[in-house]
DNA sequence: TGGAGCATGTAATTAGTTACATGATTGG
DNA sequence: CCAATCATGTAACTAATTACATGCTCCA
């Protein structure tokens, strides 16, 4: 139950309509947390109707209108006891490991070419978390720099650390494929 | 959809009955692909519908009583030209990632807790996963281990490569915030 | 005035989770 | 014979994905 309480965070930096979160979700948020504009509109609707977030009341608008919602007092207290929740870490998924395992069976033809493109999205995805730190955190000293952008900071280290672990994981095993036969 | 082709991977390397299924999905295959005994009753039924696998002529069984699974020559096919599809990989989705970001507008009670009982879970993994590692792959010499276990072995790498990544990063995110105050 | 793009939304489907129900087997 | 355990399964629910529908705004 993470989407709402994302949300609520995205809200509380500013204010937005469904589809400006939809971008931001694109960006920095989306470092470790995708969603779709359905799935954003959807909650939204969910969470107005708990009284966790309004409208903003300069303008009610009608389809096809903007409209901007803002944190409620109880959201906010909502956020606030949800931080201090546990919640055991989800085992691993991963389709392509699936995928690795059972080329070992049934053989490795046409794994090479999968995994070298998947090497490449990652290595770009790197690169480009590489660039947004140089951009948005130019050799910071900690003591000046607030709690907030820290911890951002830290998320996008994530984000790269991520990222490394795939291609330096996806490399091995594509040296290894890369000298068996295709048959 | 790995589900299906995890299964029948695993029913390739050995025909099993449902729980047995489960019970390898806790082990070897769950380093990167988890699934419920319910999940894996569902999709035996729908594999058997589509005549992918078939359950072993020995006995067929009413309710309560074991029922072997094996793959049939659709199945084996439907395995290898799978393998050579491809699939995006998934953008991140942590949970806890969530929980940092939000700690950082509204507070870190409670956080640092967290961090400390994910960063033992992980630990646990990983010792686990080295163990395993001791255990099943000592000291192998390259040419004369087979393809399958090679690879069966860098899944295993893999896990344990993304475990020390969790264990890094949160020890990072760690050390932050238990220099926040927590009001 | 009509098409491109912005914006909000519905509907249908699939995948995964949680809770529960039931039968069979075995050991004390 | 009965409790524990093994084993298979149903049902209800939640989350996520995919495809589509509709309305507004602006500008060529």
């Amino acid at each position: 139950m993470s989407l709402p309480h994302a949300i609520l965070t995205a809200l509380l930096e500013k204010p937005s309509s469904g589809l400006e979160l939809t971008r931001r979700f694109d960006k920095s948020i989306g470092y470790f947390w995708s969603a779709t504009h359905q799935q954003i509109y959807r909650e939204l609707a969910k969470l107005e109707e708990g009284g966790l977030i309004r409208v903003l009341p300069a303008a009610q608008p009608t389809r096809g209108q903007k409209k901007e919602y803002e944190v409620l007092p109880a959201g906010r207290a909502e956020l606030v006891s949800w931080v201090a929740k546990t919640d055991d870490p989800k085992p691993l998924r991963d389709p392509l490991a699936v995928r690795i395992r059972a080329a070992g069976v049934v053989g490795v033809q046409g794994l090479a070419a999968e995994l070298r493109r998947h090497l490449a999205l990652h290595q770009e995805q790197l690169a480009q978390y590489l660039a947004f730190e140089e951009r948005d955190y130019p050799a910071e000293r900690a003591a000046d720099v607030p709690a907030e952008d820290r911890l951002r900071h830290l998320l996008l280290r994530g984000g790269i650390d991520s990222e490394r672990f795939w291609i330096g994981w996806i490399t091995e095993v594509l040296a290894e494929v890369e000298g068996m036969p295709e048959g």
